[in-house]
DNA sequence: ACATGTATGTCGTGG
DNA sequence: CCACGACGTACATGT
């Protein structure tokens, strides 16, 4: 990792053309020739940036011989391109106030908890909550219009779809719906209903599920937790 | 902007639980104190981080009396708290390999040339690309749910909505359907058939969109550009 | 302030 | 490797 600090500009060309007027700014140079350049406000995107893989040309000038003219002034001049595609990076140094490199080592990485997949997880585990006799065909299940998150035979026998969302939107019975349409029309499963579950509903979601014929179910996490460490402990 | 290059650990809660490991990482703290930690690979992306707005906390420790110990042999803490939300950020520090505070001011930031905009602008340019004899009516055509990207009639006299996206997707058929079912309402309007145009389109949604009746057209950016700078040399 | 649509999105996961 | 959905999405724009 080499951290600069200096007086820059850049300009990316890529997706877009941008340009960043000089100003001082701070860039870091991971060890995968990635270039961030960071102002002092904003959140944790860069103004500007070369993502990985890419490769890093960098050249200074001799200012002293008074030819660092033909540069507008710049002491350096880093290109990044990256090597997929054509998305270039050049930036312009003029001031550099610091220049340091470290290295950092290999990161262990970050750990997380809990999300979606653990709510999915402990309802395709506790498929009953959605009502007596119902039995998991399979999470993820496969569909030309992407993977269901739950499919399940209710205690009648009907397929059953089921979406699931920490919060559940508009979007979210749309994308129940779009399954559940599609999943109709395969006679080997019709009829087939659709469950919305989620920890939490907006009002206009839930007006929307049950005006397509949508079931609504709040889930509860601690308690889908709870159950789950219960079941765990009947072995 | 303070640059911190240390050996720390961190841990966040807030819509998750995160824990990072000690290792050896470099800490940005900016001007308005939101905290980014970034480790040698990975895109712009920090390991963990603390947006603005928020409040920081630091403690030091004072290890020759041992008890640096009571914190686990950390040198120092930093507490980052969201002002608007409950989100927490830790950091431990342990070795410091530099600490350096920069002044950078305020950024002049960044200029960007459009993309979607480019497209829908030649697009507009070139309407024939739907089909010859079609004429457009008008970019940004409004509807009470929001302005159609493109509305044309076709070389038939039917109404035809586009919807313009750089990369099409099952959302963007979504939208598309919305407007098209809106405005073929209109019996001034209807019948009103739907293109869903883009640089590139994924597989379920070119299946939807299909499905939904609505045709698919891939724009080459460079020709349309191209065709676009040829259209200036006529003048 | 809130809602919506875009992004040089980034990131994981499953096929 | 591709495609898709989630994300502590971030971000700009229009209301």
């Amino acid at each position: 990792m080499r951290i600069i600090v200096a007086t820059c500009s850049a300009e990316y060309t890529g997706r877009l053309t941008a340009h960043l007027p000089k100003a001082k700014r701070v860039l870091l140079i991971k060890g995968d020739s990635s270039v961030l350049i960071f102002s002092e406000l904003g959140s944790y995107k860069p103004l500007n940036w070369m993502a990985p893989p890419c490769v890093l040309n960098e050249r200074w000038f001799d200012v002293s011989r008074k030819n660092g003219d033909k540069q507008g002034g710049a002491v350096a001049i880093l290109k990044a391109h990256a090597t997929k595609s054509s998305d270039r990076l050049v930036v312009r140094l003029y001031e550099i106030d610091s220049d340091e490199s470290y290295d950092l080592g290999i990161d262990p990485g970050l750990m997380k908890d809990g999300v979606e997949d653990q709510l999915q997880h402990y309802l395709s585990e506790q498929i009953e909550r959605i009502g007596p006799g119902a039995r998991l065909v399979r999470r993820e299940y496969p569909t030309p219009i992407g993977p269901v998150d739950i499919l399940a035979v209710d205690g009648n026998g009907v397929t059953t779809a089921i979406e699931i969302k920490r919060h559940g939107d508009i979007d979210g019975v749309e994308q129940l719906t779009r399954y559940v349409t599609l999943l109709d029309r395969d006679e080997r499963l019709s009829p087939v209903r659709g469950i919305f579950a989620a920890q939490t509903i907006t009002p206009q979601a839930r007006t929307l599920a049950i005006d397509r014929g949508f079931k609504c179910l709040i889930l509860d996490y601690e308690d889908m937790k709870n159950q789950g460490d219960t079941d765990l402990t009947l072995f």
